[in-house]
DNA sequence: TCTAAATTTAGAATAAGTCTAAAGCAAGGA
DNA sequence: TCCTTGCTTTAGACTTATTCTAAATTTAGA
């Protein structure tokens, strides 16, 4: 067993999910290609060979996968929701040309502002969402 | 004409954005109630009592506004978009509770930040986005 | 091995948002 | 004022994204 899955393995077990095939394909999918993909582009790349989940389980587990906090839901430019392996912390940067979503590595923020931003309330996780133009697109120079 | 629709007119003037009817009442609709709305909620405001703008009209308008820079479209815990007046910049907390999203006061990142993080992308804007759980549902003790 | 709870599935159903084509308006030039 | 042209609005059909349903299967644990 490659020290890959024995890490996905050992996620499963933190969170106490049971590692069924499909759950695991799923995490797989988005731990292996570190991108931002929608469910529908989950379920074909899962199903390009033979079936190996239908699409409501590829929505039931993105979504337990997500309250157990191994993925993140993001949303970009377009309307379908995009998933991401949530393995470690980090923030966002989302291309208003393409509508790429990338990762940019995680800092906090100065102790005291996120404290004193929120008042009263009870802050449990924060992101910073960057906007703008992403690197390939600004390389497209007058193309718009 | 009071100060407040005086400050509409002023914004469609300074972007340039005909000042119809329609995309007056979804605009004031905003500025009024600081809420972060849905587009259905907003067309069954606007047409509570007579005929004022179609479902397709809520959308073209909350789009060209947004695209002015006078709304800003938000993503919470439900699928569809929540729109807000962008009149002045904020920062959002997203309660994971009972979905609701508030406003932040603005704070800039600390200078550098941002340039850092994003390497050699062209950062237009940022948001930092809270999660956690709102006063009021704080209040709700053991009732989840 | 047995049982209860969790999971999977195909397909129907719903929700959110977009598109179309025709009609209505508004700004600016002649 | 009268055009012309480009926005804008509209109803309703349409597409896309996501959720629901109810029955079959699998899993963990006793
Ligand atoms: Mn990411
Ligand atoms: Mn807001
Ligand atoms: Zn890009
Ligand atoms: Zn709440």
């Amino acid at each position: 067993m490659s020290k890959f899955s024995e890490e996905l393995a050992q996620a499963f077990q933190t969170v106490s999910l049971r590692p069924t095939a499909q759950r695991y394909a799923v995490l797989e999918f988005l731990a292996r290609r570190r991108v931002h993909a929608t469910a529908a582009e989950i379920f074909d790349a899962l199903n390009r060979d033979d079936p190996r989940a239908s699409r409501a389980t590829v929505y039931n587990n993105l979504h337990s996968l997500a309250k157990a906090g191994l993925v993140r839901e993001v949303h970009g430019e377009g309307k379908a929701a995009r998933f991401d392996a949530s393995l470690h912390p980090h923030h966002h940067f989302v291309c208003e040309t393409c509508g790429d979503i990338e990762d940019l590595p995680w800092f906090d923020l100065p102790p005291g502002f996120s404290r004193s931003a929120a008042g009263k309330r009870e802050v449990r996780a924060y992101e910073i969402v960057f906007r703008g133009v992403c690197v390939r697109c600004r390389g497209t120079r007058g193309v718009r």
